[in-house]
DNA sequence: ATTTTCGATATGTTTTATATATGACCTATG
DNA sequence: CATAGGTCATATATAAAACATATCGAAAAT
């Protein structure tokens, strides 16, 4: 049995009639006679009772004819569901991240994008450590990682920059730099206090950046503490423990007791947003997710500085 | 697209190997890497990536593998279902009976065997009058009817004798040939009796038979009431207006104050179960029931009369 | 009775699926 | 490094089968 059979008779049952058939078909009437005949010595069963005026399902027939034109929908939809997956219109991807990328607004917008041109693709998110990410890349149970810090090159995967943060100084209230209103504070006039940071295992990049730039600035920080989470770093500042510096868009984390301040941001101390992905990838929709990623980035720069092109 | 290209296709996903896929398919590798060729050619899709040692899956393939096979089972179940329905052995068929029949054990003998030969055929039932059920044979709204009387020939309906009952005598309690323990009463004997009985219009042919019979006997009946249903008729005859001829399964009705006694039934007054249905019947399941209704009756005949045949 | 309709049959043609032979590419392995 | 083995692709030939044309036969409508 071919699918030409099962086209070929749903067309008579349709029809009732084998030469009118034919012509919808396209064909000839007798090989339309001699493929149902076919059909039938195949099955073994008649499908049509032989009318003076046409032709008329059988019992059996319209059992087939049921069957049938299901079979021949689910052809149809299995082209047009290959074809999309094909296309990386449909399908399902996993975008990892780590935990200080999504207060940045262009994770939000990245996703609100995503889902409005292509909705068949559905996306999981996955939250774990530079490390974790890079790790899931090469083992194929992450598709593409929103990352700070820039990754090794050689391991097959490629890190696409999206954005660029400047940083702020995260201030208890009652801090004496926390009252002065304009201006950008210089990295130099923190020499002297103690430094609150985000672990260094848990993001390696920013932590070395901050080491780097007050190196750079002519002093050693103090490092009075390391907390697991942005969110616990922030604590320890309100709580006085220190100060501390994040990536701008941690300014939404408003905490009791803290002031944010610009910093005189270093280029060394920009706090950048990469997406990482392996650098052959076959899977069409996660192309299509990193295209997309890649072009809200680029254009929400170029609105954030369109004379810079 | 024809079942050929989603059959290779599904073998070589399966193995993962043209080679291999073509000597299961019992055809050479050149002509399977064709097909698949041309799958992709019309799909416009990649559907295995080529590797050194195989084939393997791209997304695409994957979402078009799910598919494939739900098809191949789908027409694997179309095959089946269709030959099975021209076997008889799976459909709907719609029995019609008259009143009295349920009564006689052939009834729900028929339905045991049938159900538990051919459990993939449902069975509705429909009760109505002879009239209707001939209507009903003829508009094709009923497939087979369980009738006490023959139906005239020519409508293009054939009708199958199944059993035949004795008759037996209802009478009140306090009637005098209540009490007379054996023996067969003689019509004769109620010449004198009012008689309840089940009404014309919806059994013709029982009470035609009692008429004539009596006529034969040598008196004209005494009709003191006609009733709807037969638990009417004896529940009027309980209440003393009359007596009434029943046929034999009838005595399953116990009714407070009615005694029956064994008629010495005159041929023509003997009960007749009947199977009416189209002289010219296509549906095979409908074939099934009336040739294992006649047989049920046949054996049931036999036991009952083991020297007869 | 004649004509029309419609499916079946007969035969030739074209398409197409398959077989055979061979080539290109990659990978082990000595 | 070269060779052998394995795998898929290509080229050409062959066989099968789907299709077209012409015709027949039965039933029905005029």
């Amino acid at each position: 049995m071919e699918l030409r059979h099962i086209r070929y008779f749903v067309a008579v049952a349709e029809e009732g009639h084998i030469t009118r058939a034919a012509e919808k078909l396209g064909i000839q009437q007798p090989p339309l006679s001699q493929q149902i005949r076919a059909l039938e010595t195949e099955l073994d069963v008649q499908l049509f009772r032989r009318l003076p005026r046409g032709v008329a399902l059988t019992d059996a027939g319209r059992t087939f004819l049921e069957d049938a034109q299901k079979i021949l929908a689910h052809v149809e939809h299995a082209r047009t569901a290959t074809q999309r997956t094909a296309r990386g219109e449909q399908g399902h991807i996993v975008v990892g991240f780590t935990s200080s990328v999504p207060f940045h607004p262009l994770f939000p917008a990245v996703f609100r994008s995503f889902r409005e041109t292509t909705p068949l693709v559905s996306v999981r998110l996955e939250e774990s450590g530079t490390g974790g990410l890079v790790n899931g890349l090469i083992n194929e149970t992450i598709d593409a990682a929103f990352i700070r810090s820039p990754v090794a090159d050689g391991n097959g995967l490629a890190v696409h920059p999206l954005a660029e943060e400047a940083m702020f100084v995260a201030l208890p209230a009652e801090h004496p730099l926390a009252r002065k209103d304009k201006g950008a504070i210089d990295l130099q006039a923190l020499a002297g206090d103690s430094f609150v940071l985000y672990r260094r295992t848990v993001g390696p990049g920013l932590f070395d950046a901050i080491i780097t730039a007050c190196n750079n600035a002519g002093f050693t920080p103090d490092i009075a503490q390391e907390a697991p989470r942005f969110t616990s770093t922030l604590n320890l500042v309100a709580a006085g423990l220190g100060i501390s510096i994040v990536p701008e868009s941690l300014k939404r984390l408003q905490v009791e007791g803290i002031a944010y301040r610009l910093l005189e941001t270093p280029s060394e101390l920009k706090a950048p947003i990469n997406l990482a992905c392996r650098r052959i990838e076959n899977a069409a929709a996660i192309r299509r997710f990193i295209d997309m990623t890649r072009s809200v980035a680029r254009e929400r720069a170029d609105e954030a500085a369109p004379d810079s092109r």
